[in-house]
DNA sequence: ACCCAGGATGGAA
DNA sequence: TTCCATCATGGG
């Protein structure tokens, strides 16, 4: 432990955080379903970075961090929310085609976050077969019942930090059951222990080759392509990886190759080779562009053919 | 009652 | 390879 004490800093510690940035939003970026923690609270959105509650607006061309306990720094939060990420630089690397111009009008300020390893393995495990909104369910009751309680302003309700494999390791598959997780229990269970027990590291993810990450994740019982892409896009960094789950499935089908039924593995390839290095970005556009619209509309229909 | 949800899996076609 | 039923559970 190094002291906080030290009088070596020109900042002295604070709850309150203002870091400069354009082009972020964080109705698109929090709400689009990549994390499941975070809750939009009147005018802010409110969620739990590892131990650390926070509250977050959009400041004047900037975003503002609130906190419960004085901060030395924030890096944890720069690092989470991505903050220093250029985003016109990602969108120049864009392929200039109508569907994904017209998602990314769409979604302006929408940016990939990055996340820790197992919370984000953990949630999209539980997501298989379940919607949005259910997954926040049940990954809200995890926390409240396995997790450790964080520090939160005076009278605001509790908040708690998601279990630690070692928490969730210890636990039956009948606690898991009663979290709602149904058949993904006895699978969650076993990734705990196995990150626990350290035959899985998450510590060096987005350090190794992707194909070695993807199939270590895909080693786990109840991990396959989908879950395993989106542990390393949202949690490893690898920006160019594109997961392809129903909605997406839909959207490449729709747009890219209508009335035609191309096999999967030709869905795949177009998906790793037209979206370029920062793929795993554009098909966050896309999907929360689909359902933005699907569910503003409250029907299934897709997007008309340009 | 019926269908679907940010899927994965084992077995059949 | 590709297709299919099955796995829990809640909401439309």
């Amino acid at each position: 432990m190094e002291p906080t004490n030290s009088a070596s800093s020109t900042h002295r510690a604070a709850t309150t955080w203002h870091w400069p940035v354009r082009d972020y939003s964080l109705d698109h970026t929090l709400g689009c379903g990549q994390a499941f923690r975070w809750t939009r609270v009147s005018d802010a959105w409110e969620g739990v970075v590892g131990t650390r509650w926070v509250r977050l607006r959009e400041g004047d061309g900037a975003i503002v961090a609130e906190t419960a306990e004085a901060q030395q720094d924030w890096d944890w939060l720069n690092e989470a929310l991505q903050l220093r990420v250029d985003l016109q630089a990602i969108l120049a690397t864009f392929p200039d085609d109508p569907a994904l111009a017209e998602a990314v009008a769409a979604c302006g300020g929408l940016r990939v976050l990055r996340q820790e390893p197992w919370e984000c393995l953990a949630s999209f495990m539980l997501s298989a077969t379940k919607q949005i909104v259910q997954i926040r369910q049940i990954v809200a009751t995890l926390c409240e019942r396995f997790g450790d309680a964080v520090a939160v302003p005076a009278g605001h309700p509790p908040a708690y930090a998601f279990p630690r494999p070692g928490q969730l390791a210890e636990l039956t598959e009948a606690q898991l059951r009663e979290c709602k997780a149904g058949f993904r229990a006895p699978r969650l269970l076993a990734a705990a222990r196995a990150v626990a027990e350290g035959r899985l590291d998450l510590d060096t993810l987005g350090q190794l080759p992707l194909d070695d990450t993807r199939a270590r994740l895909m080693a786990l019982d109840g991990v396959g392509r989908k879950i395993a892409d989106c542990v390393l896009l949202f949690a490893g960094g690898f920006d160019q990886v594109f997961p392809i789950d129903v909605w997406v499935l839909r959207a490449l089908h729709e747009l890219y190759f209508p009335r035609r039924r191309p096999r999967p593995s030709v869905l795949r390839h177009f998906s790793e080779t037209h979206f370029g290095p920062y793929g795993g970005h554009a098909q966050q556009y896309l999907f929360h562009y689909l359902r933005m619209r699907t569910r503003g509309n409250r029907s299934r229909t897709m997007i008309p053919a340009a």
